[in-house]
RNA sequence: UGGGGUGUAGCCAAGCGGUAAGGCAGCGGGUUUUGAUCCCGUCAUGCGAAGGUUCGAAUCCUUCCACCCCAGCCA
């Protein structure tokens, strides 16, 4: 799944997107050589669904126009990032099947360069050390319909500045003493070019250049820069960052930088019924709302990965989502067809009853056991044929019987047939139950020889449902995913987001029967469990339970339920 | 008129002056040893609104409306 055996479509009748034509534009232009784009993530957090979308957009840029991306940590903020993170989003990148040019950079590889930088613009009289607060700062900053005023540390001489900044970089002084400002306009009507921060003292350990630092550039001071530095040619971000593209120009432009990359902005991903924002994502995790960053109701890459999504269909999601500059909200319904897509052409088969019924076959010989084969995969010859055993006593699912049903029901009912997937049809006598009125178990009948083939007297079943035997079966739980909302959009109207979390995202099973193959599972490869949907083996749960468990990934589509519910 | 953006079906999205692609969802039907898959059909007299230009406008012009982003020493 993960290399495509069935492969994605070619995106050859796919009309291409404003950011395609401008590099094609840019390339007859002769405007650049090979395009070089990047992935910038701050290592403050896991990727989710929304990086995906800027991942596959980068790198599928490079790729379709044979350049190269690069995978750079923005790490200016120490504070908030970690190594466990760095390595995190590493993982998840490869895992989505992308492969960065040369090595990882970090931001914090160009801090030697961008100190020059910085010393070479208050030398050019374009940077001054403030000394407002930042209470102060705000103040002097404006509002938004409002000038800023000038800072009175705004002239101070080139030489004095230097000074000052020097002693901002040896440590002598405390934080939020003063910053690093470039000179631009305190009256501009985009607040970003009202004399920028663009270097603050934090006396703070970072995890790459651990202690070599107490002053970090901003933002804005690094990325284009880093940009410059990697020769990047198309700098691809989110919409927010489109009112800082004047100060990415302003600092291309007055400093000695190699090259000079530009700046397109791109609609992020919105995906109803769930969350993207690194703080709620954060927040489910410490409040023990979900088990962790790679829990699997969680939207980031590690999350759904354990939960058995694969890369082709999170690849083919971001292909098929587009890249617009409008705000939108796509629905997750389309993240859900793109696995169901995926999975179906391509996960092997097999059967496992969640809620087992005993059935006693009871023309069936005690001893007896025959062993059955069936497909891998229905329209797969390439996927390996299993072998099941067929004896007297078999297990199916609760759902699939029924005393007595209208002819809308197509399982088990008394006096009617069905066929047992891969195997006999069979005729239901009567059911047992407890004192409670409960049914404990059906005693029915084998058809004989419709093993391939219908029934010799011509009535045919109506149905076909999945079992598995007491002889031969592993014992498993499984654990069933929906979604982590049911709002829509949680937290919407400044709502709190964690009311909107689905009380039933998560229904554990225990006492589940699976067919034999399903023993050689191996952890995060998908499964189809005939007519339930997709399963894969938990990485994570399996060795403390001591039993197999597997997590849904999402159910087939049901066409059923609608009949049944109205 | 603080600045910057965006409006095409329930959702995503093509279209760039020649008479509204495609996908998801939905609906109807067919095949089927998965109520799955697959296949067929159907789904905007309409492009945020109103005017205007034109033989012809989603595309050009004017005005208006709605929504999103920006006042971290976060990214």
């Amino acid at each position: 799944m993960s290399d495509t055996p069935v492969a994605e479509k070619s995106a050859a009748e796919k009309p291409a997107h404003f950011l395609q034509n401008i590099i094609k534009a840019d390339l007859s232009a002769g405007q650049t050589g090979a395009i070089v784009t990047r992935f910038p993530p701050e290592p403050n957090g896991y990727l989710h669904i929304g990086h995906a979308k800027s991942i596959c957009l980068n790198f599928g840029l490079a790729k379709e126009f044979g350049g190269q991306c690069n995978l750079r940590f923005d790490d200016t903020n120490p504070e908030k990032e970690s190594e466990e993170y760095v390595q995190a989003i590493k993982r998840d990148v490869t895992w989505l099947g992308f492969e960065w040019a040369g090595d990882i950079r970090f931001t914090s590889d160009y801090f030697d360069q961008l100190y020059a930088w910085a010393l070479e613009l208050i030398k050019a009289g374009k940077a001054y050390v403030c000394d407002l607060s930042p209470d102060q700062a705000r103040e002097h900053r404006g509002t938004l319909k409002e000038p800023g005023k000038n800072s009175p540390f705004r002239d101070r001489s080139v030489e004095e500045n230097l000074a000052l900044f020097e002693k901002m970089r040896s440590g002598e002084l405390a934080e939020g003493s003063c910053s690093l400002r470039a000179k631009i306009d305190m009256a501009a009507p985009n607040i970003n070019l009202r004399d920028p921060i663009i270097y603050r003292i934090k006396h703070v350990a970072h995890h790459h250049t651990g202690d070599k630092w107490c002053i970090y550039p901003s933002y804005d001071f690094a990325h284009g820069q880093s940009d410059a530095i990697e020769g990047v040619t198309h700098s691809i971000c989110t919409l927010e960052f489109e009112d800082h593209r004047p100060l990415y120009e302003w600092f291309v432009e007055n400093l000695s930088v190699p090259a000079t990359p530009k700046q397109y902005e791109f609609a992020r991903l919105n995906l109803n019924y769930t969350v993207t924002s690194k703080r709620k994502l954060l927040q489910l995790v410490t409040e023990g709302h979900v088990d962790g960053w790679d829990d699997p109701r969680m939207p980031t890459i590690s999350g759904m990965r354990r939960r058995g999504y694969t890369p082709a269909s999170l690849r083919n999601f971001c292909e098929r989502i587009g890249v617009t500059r409008s705000d939108s909200v796509v629905d997750v319904g389309m993240l859900e067809f793109c696995v169901r897509d995926d999975l179906d052409k391509n996960a092997p088969r097999a059967m496992c009853v969640l809620r087992p019924l005993k059935v006693t076959l009871t023309n069936y010989d005690a001893g007896k056991v025959e062993t059955v084969t069936a497909p891998g995969h229905p329209n797969r010859a390439d996927l390996a044929e299993r072998e099941l055993s067929f004896s007297n006593t078999i297990f199916i699912d609760v759902e699939d019987f029924r005393e007595e049903a209208n002819k809308k029901y197509k399982r088990l009912v008394i006096g009617k047939r069905v066929r047992l997937r891969n195997a006999y049809v069979i005729e239901a006598d009567e059911c047992v139950k407890d004192e409670a009125g409960n049914i404990v178990e059906v005693k029915a009948r084998v058809i004989e020889d419709t093993i391939g083939k219908d029934p010799a007297d011509g009535v045919k079943p109506k149905g076909v449902i999945h079992w598995v035997s007491d002889h031969n079966h592993i014992d498993c739980d499984v654990r069933l995913y929906d979604r982590l909302f049911q709002d829509e959009n949680p937290g919407a109207g400044g709502s709190d987001f964690l009311q909107g979390i689905n009380p039933a995202n998560l229904e554990v099973l225990t006492g589940c029967k699976a067919e034999p193959s399903l023993a050689s599972a191996v952890a995060e490869t998908p499964y189809q469990f005939e007519r339930e949907g997709y399963f894969c083996l938990d990485a994570t749960y399996t060795e403390a339970s001591g039993k197999p468990v597997f997590n849904r990934t999402i159910g087939l589509r049901d066409s059923w339920a609608k009949i049944s519910n109205q």
